[in-house]
DNA sequence: AATAAAAGATTACATCAGTAATCCAAATGA
DNA sequence: TCATTTGGATTACTGATGTAATCTTTTATT
């Protein structure tokens, strides 16, 4: 597995920004964030570059401004920062942290529907067959 | 509600001991914490003062040592934490992240089961039936 | 051409977090 | 009693993060 860059908090919201489409400008980036972060212009451009000292994206010039583009899949962040979310809250133990949700969060009756049909699903395929990632 | 002071993941660590167990003195701590973190003593003293100052935690002398114990429930903090951190990676969302665990994670037939059963719980309450605001 | 505007690069500065070491006062041991 | 150990308080230092401003170089304006 190849090592993920860490992103902090600021720097998500750019890559939010970049995943919902790329390439994008310094100057698209900043006004598809402007009035919802409240954050100087100058601001986003250091979150760029920071995100590109990471690694975490990249650019492509065209003349004289840069078009940026993720180098990392908001699906690999998503996991590996559930992962040791889970782990450091959860003792990695996910059950707790389904059946917190479970209770705590409101789900609409068909998202209640979608995951019963999911449990099904492990269901049939039994608990000791392991190993087989469907999706 | 009321409100929580920030924990770092190194005082979180700090943390769990004295969930686990209070009161506790600093050397307990110290030793509680041994072999698996590789601190110096020093270190997780300082980890006790910080949390000390954020009054995450408090003591009560007896003699010359204090005797530490917290002063926010861990339930409260894993629902803090937990409500952040699924705003900040799902947009809110549950519904994907418990997808993505029912998917992804291994769960054994019981476990399975019970989730049913929870399930099964609201769907006899019925998903309009909604009470409590969380934002 | 001189100047202003704009993009990116560099620098700034406070706070937090990780990781301790040093300082001081009380208790303990020689 | 004097030195040592030990608990807690204070201080330290590095890197990350939030939040920009300034500098430099190009390009567009007048």
């Amino acid at each position: 597995m190849k090592e993920l860059p860490k992103i902090s908090e600021a720097e998500w919201e750019v890559m939010k920004i970049l995943w919902s489409r790329s390439p994008q400008t310094a100057n698209e980036v900043i006004e598809a964030l402007e009035g919802q972060m409240d954050w100087k212009p100058k601001t986003v451009r250091t979150l760029i570059s920071r995100l590109l000292q990471k690694n975490a994206i990249a650019f492509q010039e065209t003349g004289r401004t840069y078009l940026y583009y993720p180098l990392v899949s908001q699906d690999d962040y998503v996991q590996t920062e559930t992962q040791s979310f889970v782990k450091r809250l959860y003792g990695g133990a996910v059950k707790p942290l389904l059946v917190h949700f479970l209770r705590e969060q409101k789900l609409s009756s068909d998202e209640i529907s979608e995951l019963k049909r999911i449990l099904d699903e492990k269901t049939e395929e039994g608990p000791d067959r392991d190993g087989r990632k469907d999706r």
